[in-house]
DNA sequence: CGTGAAGTTGAGTATGCTCAACGGTGGTGG
DNA sequence: CCACCACCGTTGAGCATACTCAACTTCACG
């Protein structure tokens, strides 16, 4: 299991790596076990003992592309530590993120040609990359895990509907807290504080996450905080207060 | 090869079944070569004999439901002819249109528990079902046509990928130019005119699947007709006369 | 403690929505 | 076969949500 580090620079407005910044998300990340990419289908540890034999392990600096939209879709990747952004980026600049990736996720399945976003670390992250042609070939000789390879595209693809739905029809404080219960959800996934929750990503990111500006995000903030539904410690350190009236208001209910 | 006609009457403004329309989308709709389901992923002569043996085949009128959202996914189904939408309601009813299925396309793989969406009938149509449990079975058999459905997966991620840029970053403009290309594009995919586009569905379904009101459907086409990009003969039947231009408005570049 | 990026707040505005009236088309019944 | 009626689509006027532009504040890092 060859270990390979991409140095690619991303943005200009991208920091360089910080020692600091590598660790604060998922205390020592040399933890990448597999058996984190893997609980939400479920996979058993054999299907992860035939993963591994064609897996590399990868890391990356806040800002660093893991891979660009219209490359060749030759890699599949796990995240295992840190959170990840798909990008795709508009002609004059506008930019959409069309999910943020946690540890457990897969990434790089939506292609068509080419990868259909660029993909990039939000924090200091790792990942497991698995070549397309030897996924296929142990495919070929498990197709129980294949199976399940398809379940995953399957729950992905139901997740997108969901943004759907909120892109093409909720409101900015609908998309807020459809949002914040998000994070919370994930984070309750990895064994953390559901009602506590650290925002790895800028104001930026959850802005081209939720089709509004970013002053949408911040003005949302402080209205939730003013309905006394988060508090907020500090920009990215936001506590849930009621999470029954978020839920309210992300179903459109409130 | 079991055929079952599912007679589910969806909503009360929909039209019951008639004569007249089940057949003016596909001339004539006996002609459903599973191939029609499958030209969108190269789908071999052998692939086919495979599907066809655990597939049956079900007609639906204008209106009718395939399947609910939440409903348990144990169906896929690939569409031989006609229009479906697949739906996502929101509890005070405003509708998201997630995607329109035409000949060729599989539907119901987005799932996680139950269907993401529900599907339901725009034109009279026709579509072969397949039991998940049988196509598991027939993919353990089949490894090669499992890597099949992985690709068809990757493929309608990534144009969920697209949606999601469209409803979070575009203008209506840019939305209507980006929704009149894609009908052309499936159009030339069945063999059929790509500036001559019969449109199947109305300009309510149009408006709820680019996340903006009828309205707006109905200025952005005028407003086209007077830059003298398209022709409106009549609502339903519109010509492309300046496609570039077209292709400039949806990418934001014009 | 200074500096620059990130986040917040405010004022004014624009895009697209809502509400409403009008027009056309197709299907049905006389 | 024609006429009516209902529904779908179009157009208009006013308005609201969220955006843009701009100033100010806070925080992180050096």
């Amino acid at each position: 299991m060859a270990t390979i580090n991409i140095e690619r620079i991303s943005h200009l407005h991208e920091a360089v790596p910080r020692e600091r910044r590598w660790v604060d998300e998922e205390s020592p990340c040399k933890a990448c076990a597999l058996r984190h990419a893997a609980y939400v289908i479920g996979l058993e540890e054999e299907d992860l003992r035939h993963l591994r034999e064609i897996s590399s392990s990868v890391n990356f600096a806040p800002g660093q592309t893991l891979f660009e939209e219209h490359e060749a879709a030759d890699r599949i990747f796990s995240v295992t530590c840190g959170t990840v952004r798909m990008v795709k980026l508009m002609p004059d600049g506008r930019r959409q993120i069309s999910g943020f990736l946690f540890p457990g996720d897969f990434l790089g399945l939506a292609a068509d040609e080419g990868y259909a976003y660029s993909a990039e670390a939000v924090t200091a992250c790792a990942a497991f990359s698995y070549p397309v042609s030897r996924l296929h070939q142990l495919m070929l000789k498990y197709p129980e895990l294949e199976w399940k390879l398809v379940a995953i595209a399957r729950h992905e693809l139901a997740e997108a509907q969901d943004q759907i739905l909120l892109l093409g029809r909720k409101t900015a404080r609908e998309r807020v807290a459809t949002f914040l219960l998000l994070l919370s959800q994930r984070a309750a996934l990895r064994g953390k504080p559901e009602d506590s929750l650290t925002i790895t990503m800028s104001r930026e990111d959850m802005a081209d996450y939720l089709g509004v500006a970013t002053e949408t995000i911040s003005r949302t903030l402080t209205e939730f905080r003013g309905e006394a539904l988060i508090g907020i410690k500090q920009a990215k350190d936001i506590t849930l207060r009621d999470t029954v009236a978020l839920a309210d208001i992300a179903e459109g209910a409130a």
